[in-house]
This record gives structure tokens, C-alpha cells and sequence, in this order.
DNA sequence: TTGTAGGCGTTATCAA
DNA sequence: TTGATAACGCCTACAA
């Protein structure tokens, strides 16, 4: 059996409230009571039960982070793997600790459910998501990355825009005119350009507007290495060949640094390639 | 404020027993009752409290992995990542979450109170871990990884003897004679030989028993690139130059790859080389 | 089938 | 400074 605050207080002889005090408010209690208090509570083994202190205080001291992929395939991403970097920093610096939610049997409903928490982050949720609506139902606060934000969530998103016209600018600056862009595919779900693929797309056009540079050769491929070694296959030769790479996908661009190597041309001498960390 | 069970009960206008049922244990409730009391429940955006439950039940369905390290390591980490890739399936297939704890101001103890967890999984704690008898004096079931096991918390561990001597059979089976160890450097807590290191050693060693090779060529490389190349360049010439290499960091592996190669020598034609994937 | 009441372990209010 | 006592929200015998 659990030794509790009232095991502490019959043994040592004082109230429960001193036991209390003794953990959360030592500066109320006598010195030789708190002393007595804490050795007793030490020597059972007493620890204030985390349930009943988060129930009592309205507060459990740690943060959700709302997984919509299997926790086993996060691990493996480096771009989560830095996102938890930053988490773990800062949840510790303010004595909070980080619950992983996978989806529970399939359903982040029901993991949700469990999960005793004073907030949620939530990685890459659909907008549409039924959890969100959830969330905003039970009223747990809840911050989103990588999706878009809404009235009762507010969302921290990488500026894909942005990050690709300072890019394209980079490469455009130092004297390329010949570039092709390197595109994500669809995904299954919908048709047509991913909203990231687009707003880079857009941040990339943007640059090349300050610039007198042809229109650059466009080549869609997945984010895998040979998918990139394709793209680059697929690049015009002779007069209009790129000079400049500006891939979306990380893995389609170490595809590219292979094909250009076998193919004898070397990087960057020869061959520019610009891509972003993020899958 | 949140939505209790009481206002539930009160807006179908049953009592709380029968809300709670509804939730546990639907086939104790007439049909008309439950299908209303979960509409309302739903309208009304009720979720059972985490904490409330888990006092009720004395049971919080979350397990909590023990991290000795900062978290911002962990996920920079191998082998941790297979082994959270494998705990994560494990947990969801029981309906259970993963709450990761990692050190709360530099203390495992005060992280340990804070969680409200079911049982721990501790990873690579030092046997004489202050942390490890508070998980004992507290009762909490605590499985170790990684170290000594106890008799209050048993332990899961890698077969260091076994794996190394299949190892080293492996390589004596594919003929080779001429072999050299890259062993683990001391920590620097310790002086001698680290205890990994010691038990791969005898497995090497056990395997070595069973036929008629001369004593292997020893030398110690800590686990990186350059420590394994120094590793390749102090290997005896000639006749008594290695023709196998047993490794017990993969970094070092990595490195004697490069350095075998920068040789003008080929992997696995001339040189073959076995390492761990642990670190 | 439904309701009443007690307990889970803390914290916090309010007297003493 | 200390000690009862009432929440906190839920679950579950037990009784109706």
C-alpha cells in the first residue's frame, strides 16, 4: 500500500496540513515540526501521490505533444528530433516534463483522453482534424506547429515563403541565372501542389522578380534519394543546363550531390544545390 | 470551468452513476439512457479528468522512461531511438502512453514525484542511482535497461558476450586468423576497462578458444572517426598485418573504413570489418 | 436499472 | 503555528 500524507501525520504526530506544509509551504511551519515532518516522511518512503496533486492543484506540471504519426516513425525524422531538442529545453526550465501522445489504438481522441496535461503541442495536425475540435471542447490550451491556426488555436509555423526567396536570392546574388527548382509531390490526399510546395514555390518566385533570369526549369520528385537522382537526369543540357539547384526536399538533394558525382561534375564548382532541412 | 461528470448527469438528468457508466460500463445502462447521456456528454464537450481517474482507479495508463541523459540527447541517439521505436509499439498495443522524464533541474528524483505513472522503464542508471531507491522505498514497479539488475528491479540488457562471440566466430568461420580488436576506451569515471567493454572482450575470447588463431592485435579507440583511423594506422604490416577487424564502437568502424580505403584498400576484399550498432 | 454515499490523496480555507 | 474540514472529479459497492 501507498504510504500517504496521513501515514506521514500519524507517524510523526501532527495534522495532515503539516505534512502539507511542510512539502509546499515549509515557511509556515515551526523549525523543529518541519525538521521531525521531514525526516519522518523520508524514512516511510512518503511522496505526495502526482494524481491527487494534480487534482487538488488543477495543474499536473506537463505539456502533450500531440503525435499524429506512429511514435516510432518520430524518432527517425530529424526535423521533429531538433523540434524536441527545443522542447526538452524549455518545458525543463520550467520544471514541466513532456508527455509523447501517439494515437492510442488508432486514435488521438482517445489519447487524449488519458492524457493528464496542462497543454497540448500538436505536430502537423490537419485543420480539419476531430481532435482539434475536441481540444477546443474540453478547453485545454493547445498551440499548433505546422498546421494552420484558427480562432481557438494559434499555430507556430516555419516560414516557407520566406526561407525559400532568401534562398533563391542567395543563389541569384552570387551570379546564377540557369536554375532549376526541385519540387515536392502531391501528396495522396489531395491533388495538385502541397500548400508548403506552393508557398515555396511562391517565396522562389518572388526572388527570381528582382532578377533577369529565364524562367527556371521545374522538376517534381518524392523526398528520396533516387527520386533526386531523376530530377537531376531530367535536367536540359548543353546551353540552358542549371547551374543552380534549388531543392525542397533534403533527400531528392543528396539524390542530386550523387547523380552530378557519377556524372563528373563536381559541387559546388560546377553545380549549386540550395535545399531545406524539413521533410 | 470544466465539464464534470455532474454536469452531465445533471443536464440528462440522471445521476453521476449513471454517467460514469456510460463511459465503463455501457452494458449496465438501458439503451434510451445511455445513447442520451452520451449525446450530452458530447454536446457539452465532457471528458472524464485524467487525474481524477487515475486517483479513482489507482492506475494512470501511462509508463514513464526513466532518461538519465538531457532530453535534448536522447533523440541524437541510436540505439535509443530503436529502443523507443520498439517501446512505442508496446505501449500503444497495451492502450498505454509514454511519458518521457529526463532529469527536472538537473534531479531525477523531483522529476520522478512529478510524474503520475503506472511503472517505470529506466534507462542506463547507475546501479547505485539515489533515484532507483526512491523508486523502491515509493513502490513503483521499475524495470532497468541497460544496468545491474537488483533485487527489487530487474533488468534487460544487451548480450554483450554473447553478440561479441558470434562476432568473432563469424570472422574465424570465414577463415580469417589474423585478427584485431578495437576495444572501448576506460570512462573517465573509472579507471580500466569499462564493463561492456570487458564482456565483449571475454566473447571475442571464448569465441578465439575454440581454434588455432595467434592472440589478436588489441588497441583502444574511442567511438569516433578519427580514433578508428588512428586505430588502422597502428596496425601491425606484413605478415601480421590484420585481415579482420572486430569492432565495439561503430564510429570507430566508420572511421577504419576510411582510413582502409584512403589505404587503397577494399572492404570486405581485403579487410573485413565487424562492429556494434550500440554506441 | 438507477441513485446514494464513501473513498482515492492532496491542497486550502478557516478557526482555534 | 496547528488542526479539522471541505473541495478537486471520478469510480463503485451497496441499496433502492
Amino acid at each position: 500500500m501507498r504510504v500517504t500524507i496521513a501515514d506521514v501525520a500519524g507517524a510523526a504526530g501532527v495534522s495532515k496540513t503539516a505534512v502539507s506544509f511542510a512539502f509546499n509551504n515549509p515557511e509556515k511551519l515551526g523549525q523543529a515540526t518541519l525538521e521531525r515532518v521531514l525526516q519522518v516522511a523520508h524514512e516511510l518512503g512518503y511522496t505526495p501521490h502526482p494524481a491527487a496533486r494534480a487534482l487538488s492543484l488543477r495543474r499536473s506540471g506537463t505539456i502533450g505533444v500531440l503525435i499524429p504519426q506512429r511514435l516510432s516513425t518520430v524518432f527517425a525524422n530529424q526535423f521533429l528530433s531538433e523540434l524536441f531538442q527545443g522542447l526538452g529545453e524549455l518545458v525543463e526550465e520550467h520544471d514541466l516534463t513532456l508527455l509523447l501522445v501517439p494515437p492510442l489504438a488508432g486514435s488521438l481522441e482517445g489519447a487524449i483522453r488519458q492524457a493528464s496535461v496542462d497543454g497540448f503541442i500538436s505536430l502537423g495536425l490537419s485543420p480539419d482534424d476531430e481532435a482539434l475540435a475536441t481540444l477546443a471542447r474540453i478547453g485545454i490550451p493547445t498551440v499548433l506547429i505546422d498546421s494552420e491556426g484558427s480562432a481557438e488555436h494559434p499555430a507556430v509555423n516555419v516560414d516557407d515563403a520566406g526561407g525559400a526567396e532568401a534562398a533563391a536570392r542567395h543563389l541569384l546574388d552570387l551570379g546564377h541565372r540557369q536554375l532549376a527548382m526541385i519540387l515536392l509531390p502531391p501528396t495522396r490526399a489531395q491533388a495538385g501542389p502541397t500548400p508548403t510546395s506552393a508557398r515555396r514555390l511562391a517565396g522562389y518566385k518572388a526572388a527570381l522578380a528582382g532578377f533577369d533570369a529565364p524562367i527556371p526549369y521545374q522538376v517534381t520528385a518524392g523526398a528520396t534519394m533516387p527520386a533526386g537522382a531523376r530530377a537531376f537526369e531530367s535536367f536540359p543540357k548543353g546551353r540552358r543546363r542549371p547551374t543552380a539547384i534549388l531543392a525542397m526536399s533534403d533527400m531528392a538533394a543528396i539524390g542530386v550531390l550523387g547523380a552530378a558525382e557519377a556524372a563528373g561534375m563536381s559541387v559546388p564548382d560546377d553545380l549549386s544545390v540550395v535545399c531545406r532541412a524539413r521533410p
